[in-house]
RNA sequence: GGUGGGAUAGUCAAGUGGCCAACGACGGCAGACUGUAAAUCUGCUCCCUAUGGGUUCAGAGGUUCGACUCCUCUUCCCACCA
């Protein structure tokens, strides 16, 4: 039962401090039904999750089962300075309203993962925003300059010159005086939250609560390029809140390497079965695209339900492999004449009317099918489908 | 506080008086190809009913027939010294 347990939590970790700990919190769980408390921190700084931060939350939901009360901090204090990771410049701050209306859908969408019932939400506003100045130079005596730089993005924004606010030196400190706060036994976080996460082992030994969290580190999920972390900023993403058709053509649009990353990280396929299916494809006895096409399925499903997740299989096959046109098409309506270029970028399709014109060029614009060329023609009265490139389509009538 | 260096398109980065709407790379878009929105190859990539016109190189002035390029001030960033 522990060892089912461990497994299930250790799958797809990239590291873990204090196994043994782990172990020890499962025992006591299974063996006298004691409750155990995991941490894991989110910055409200968009009001999205994306498949990215689900990696963390299905790690979290795994935990729910094995007896953890899950403390989902919401850092609406530490969100105020900005958390330099991952970016190599400081970050924007947002202001008090932004982060109310972020934490509200943030919330609702993370509880398509979690349990509700096992789970506390907390923000460190409520501790952080009351420490005095002399409490926030105790905590900053904990660390040492040359320690801070020892962390890897401090070190190479030191290195190559860039701006690093003495703010920002904080962050690790105060998301590490989350943890003495809560008490928490485990905190998880991706691998670029190590040196935070070390900081909250430390200051709880430093201020003596009488424990030291484990530390379990999820891999950074790679965005739709493969290569960079899935951010919204990079726009490499898939949303929780896609539309069903949007996350089945984004999953399937990964490429076949990356597939089975997405499987470890994403899927509730045991790793026996994921590693199965990988050496099928391999020996060519299955067809990568209909292997990808289950993931896509799997994780459709996930955030809508299967017959949306089936739709939208259905409507990628139409539109891409059999290239026909999707049942769900935008509608405009303007007056006319009207010049194609103008219409285009009426219907949103292009960005000004010198683009435009270079797709009619390039014989990008297709009108009812039919290929554009002649970039001044004028639209009569009348009903036309407007197409550009292979996936953006509008319906626009003309009156 | 002092001294010196820097700011160029979505990003990085060339350009040191006219040949500059500005090399190149990445990204993005389109075309071909494909099981795919992957990979590869090709073209495009400030705006404007456009063989032409307009607005750009941190900001404001100035010199000049002409400025991204020279001068002055301002803002921000970096380094060294204190």
């Amino acid at each position: 039962m522990i060892e089912e347990a461990l497994r299930e939590i250790n799958r797809g970790c990239a590291e873990i401090i204090d196994n043994e700990r782990i172990e020890k919190l499962l025992k006591a769980y299974f063996q006298e039904g004691k409750t155990y408390t995991v941490k894991a921190g989110f910055d409200p700084t968009a009001p999205d999750l994306h498949l990215g931060h689900t990696v963390l939350l299905q790690k979290l939901a795994i935990f729910q089962k094995y007896g953890a009360r899950v403390q989902f901090l919401i850092g609406s204090f530490t969100a105020t300075i900005g958390d330099p990771t991952g970016k190599n410049s400081t970050r924007k701050v947002l202001s008090k309203e932004d982060i109310v209306k972020n934490i509200e859908s943030y919330t609702t969408q993370a509880f398509k993962i979690l349990d509700e019932s096992k789970t506390d939400i907390v923000y460190n506003d409520d501790w952080l925003g009351k420490m005095s100045a002399a409490d926030l130079i105790t905590l900053a005596s904990n660390l040492t300059v040359a320690r801070m730089l020892e962390r890897d993005d401090f070190s190479k924004r030191f290195k190559t010159n860039m701006a690093i606010a003495t703010s920002e030196f904080m962050y690790p400190l105060l998301q590490g005086y989350d943890s003495v706060y809560l008490a928490s036994d485990i905190e998880i976080g991706g691998t670029d939250q190590k040196f935070n996460l070390l900081m909250g082992r430390q200051l709880q030994k430093a201020y003596d609560i009488k424990k030291q969290q484990a530390i379990l580190m999820m891999p950074i999920l790679e965005g739709l390029d493969g290569v960079q972390k899935m951010s919204k900023s990079l726009g490499n993403y898939i949303g929780v809140s896609d539309t069903a058709n949007d996350m089945f053509g984004k999953v399937l649009s990964i490429s076949d390497e990356l597939m089975w990353r997405y499987f470890e990280l994403l899927s509730d396929k045991s790793l026996d079965e994921i590693a199965e299916l990988e050496s099928a494809v391999k020996e060519a006895k299955v067809h990568p695209k209909k292997v990808k096409e289950d993931l896509a399925l799997e994780i459709t499903t996930r955030f809508h339900d299967a017959k949306a997740a089936q739709n939208a299989k259905e409507e990628f096959d139409k539109v891409h492999s059999k290239s026909q046109i999707p049942s769900d098409i935008a509608e405009f309506s303007c007056d006319g004449p009207v010049w194609i270029a103008k219409a285009l970028l009426e219907c949103n399709m292009e960005p000004s009317t010198s683009q435009a014109r270079r797709d009619i060029k390039q014989g990008g614009v297709k009108i009812n099918q039919k290929k554009v060329s002649d970039e001044k023609l004028e639209l009569p009265t009348g009903e036309y489908l407007l197409q550009v490139g292979k996936r953006k389509f509008a319906k626009l009538k003309v009156s």
